[in-house]
DNA sequence: CGGTTCCGAAACTGATAAGTACCATATCGC
DNA sequence: GCGATATGGTACTTATCAGTTTCGGAACCG
């Protein structure tokens, strides 16, 4: 697991005097530019010009706050997670359906061009940087396995699937088949096809009585 | 589809007379050490000059084959598919089961250093060029998803599996899952995986009785 | 004010790598 | 043999781009 909120920007350096202070909106601009950029052009076609002149930033004004460009990569998409929210607290509608359909939320859909965009362009970061496919893995993929584990076991406990139901596996299948329909097939990742996959293979293998 | 058997290799052109013949032997040494370095490097990491290196080859031999870079590696990526090969006939075991552990061939697992770095590199070139995902998608992920279609439609048609089995959603499990595993997880697509699979989720969603 | 640090913009530097040109040599058809 | 085209190797050209520097100006602090 990582930990959250760290982010690469470099904090305000050692302030020996006064001077003008740094504007903070710069920020977020700058890294909602990165992820224009990289959903229109992808990682590889991303250029430190390309952001800056979307940002109308000068290129010092980035260095300043990140040292290379892999540093402002990673910061957006760790800014961009922060909209790919886990509800706060487990739905609990009484049934194991309910819990499920209650996890999909909005904002977490993937089908305007720009999300399906720039989660392309994840892929390519994932591939090309190893180390950050486990930072990725583990703040997109492990926390939506980890709350659809739970709902699981808890229907489980209430005796709605039987003992035998394989939990630890069935919990990793939305999240999987979910990526690998954005990653791969560029398909988008809407409310029909997540209920299809809680309707036609998740609940029946975890009814399934063996 | 995608037309079997294309390939970006250019045809010896217009013999006006005589000379020194192509030596067709060089074409699969370097798409070989295009492989290579390509499960060593990534594709990003692949320079013309590695692989005419590693193939002990003129960069002039590549370029009178392969225009571009691009050119080269999806002629490599092509060849490799040649090696992922189905069963030229279904498994007819008489369980469902059989006939899935069946389809699971040695040549087909993603257990070795090379095939793994080869499957990650293709995940940056797919992320890169749209359009390759579609080929990428229907030569390997298709195929699979149709014979385990195939074997599931028959063993609903013999009664195996009730009537209400969503064959056409279950069959896309193992592909999609494989290929997160290995493209997103880096993990291993072994046999213990693959059978996991089949025992905990792909037959527990068919038998279920809805 | 004045020193300091910021800002956008643009020019510059240095490294990397695709693609080309050329070499000496080898092998083909005639 | 002879011309044509192949081979591996190397040097070259050219473009791109990360990262740095510079510049005119603006904002902050004392």
């Amino acid at each position: 697991m990582n930990e959250e909120g760290q982010d690469a920007r470099d904090a305000t350096p050692v302030r020996s005097r006064g001077g003008r202070k740094r504007d903070p909106t710069r920020d977020d601009d700058i890294l909602d530019a990165t992820l224009d950029v990289l959903a229109e052009v992808g990682y590889a076609g991303l250029t430190t010009d390309l952001v800056a002149a979307r940002a109308q930033a000068g290129k010092a004004t980035m260095y300043r706050r990140w040292h290379t460009k892999d540093d402002l990569i990673l910061d957006a998409v760790r800014k961009m997670k922060r909209d790919f929210t886990l509800p706060d607290r487990l739905p609990d509608t009484g049934t194991l359906r309910g819990d499920l359909v209650g996890l999909i939320r909005d904002e977490n859909l993937i089908d305007g061009d720009r999300t399906l965009g720039v989660m392309a362009a994840m892929t390519e970061v994932v591939a090309r940087h190893p180390g950050i496919a486990d930072t990725v893995h583990d703040i997109v993929h492990c926390p939506w396995a980890a709350v659809q584990e739970a709902v699981m076991r808890r229907a489980r406990d209430r005796g709605e699937i039987p003992p035998s139901a394989r939990v630890e596996t069935v919990s990793q299948v939305m999240a999987s088949m979910a990526a690998y329909r954005v990653m791969i097939q560029r398909r988008v990742v809407d409310r029909p096809f997540l209920e299809g996959l809680i309707d036609d293979v998740i609940l029946p293998a975890l009814h399934a009585d063996r």
